[in-house]
DNA sequence: ATAAACTCTTGACCATAGTCTAGAGTCAAG
DNA sequence: CTTGACTCTAGACTATGGTCAAGAGTTTAT
């Protein structure tokens, strides 16, 4: 009884599936396992909390970079906790500038729809007519 | 003085690059334009309505499979104002849902970032732990 | 012993929204 | 009339996060 799992008990284990985890290993989020004699991945146990680590970190907006990036920063041991919190706090200000941004959108949506009783034909949309209206005007030089 | 643009004129006056302007061409966004006899692309001047009209719902979050949806409906005789309405919903409501994505992402972070005092090495940082944390035993079968 | 299930590598492919390159042809200004 | 700016096509390349297929080898179950 080794503590290894094989590709397709990680995946199964973690909901990951085997080609995502070879691409993780391919893009450097997972270290090389080693291999049986013939040439099949041996995962040890704790590959399973590592990748629960990435689809977690996932789920919050970081990009496959940026987990990496968590995760070098985690085994560095010249790297601080102040490091890990300003990515913490750059995701913060990313998510909500994006956050800004949909709310902009909503209103305008929200403004367009209000402004279409909704009957008749397109030809005088005001939600169309609105996306087709020419704004230009506002900047002469 | 014909009343046309050159794709460069037309890139120019848009704001939308000649590459693009092709591009929507290919994706079906733009008709193709007539052609000089050296099969130049001649634009006819509205069409940098219709460009206006896509860079504006893209803003609105619209994708281009979505804008041409929308284009469609304009020149349809037997589409109706409720079925521009009703894609302009369903965008509202995609937007919405992200919002409340990132709203709870938003959370997570910020209570991560507020565990954390930011001095010290990353051996025991709160934010490192609470992703690589296994919640797996919240099922067990 | 043999078939099913698993794993390996390499490389192509998906969507999205473009950008860039090469090589050829065209147009305008000096 | 030549040089530089513009345009043409086709196809490759970017980033993101994977998925799928082919063809070969391995392991497991019956």
């Amino acid at each position: 009884m080794q503590q290894t799992l094989t590709i397709g008990k990680l995946a199964k284990k973690t909901n990951v599936s085997i080609d995502s985890i070879r691409f993780y290993e391919r893009r450097g989020l997972l270290a090389e396992p080693m291999r049986t004699e013939a040439n099949y991945r041996c995962y040890p146990l704790d590959t399973a909390a590592r990748l629960r680590f990435i689809k977690k970190a996932q789920k919050l907006g970081f990009s496959l970079d940026e987990i990496k990036g968590l995760m070098d920063l985690q085994h560095d041991p010249d790297a601080t906790k102040a490091d890990v919190k300003a990515q913490t706090k750059e995701k913060i200000k990313d998510i909500l500038e994006k956050i800004q941004d949909l709310t902009r959108m909503l209103a305008a949506l929200e403004k367009l729809d209000a402004s279409c009783d909704g009957h008749g034909p397109t030809a005088e949309c005001p939600i169309l007519e609105a996306l087709a209206a020419d704004d230009s005007q506002g900047c002469h030089h």
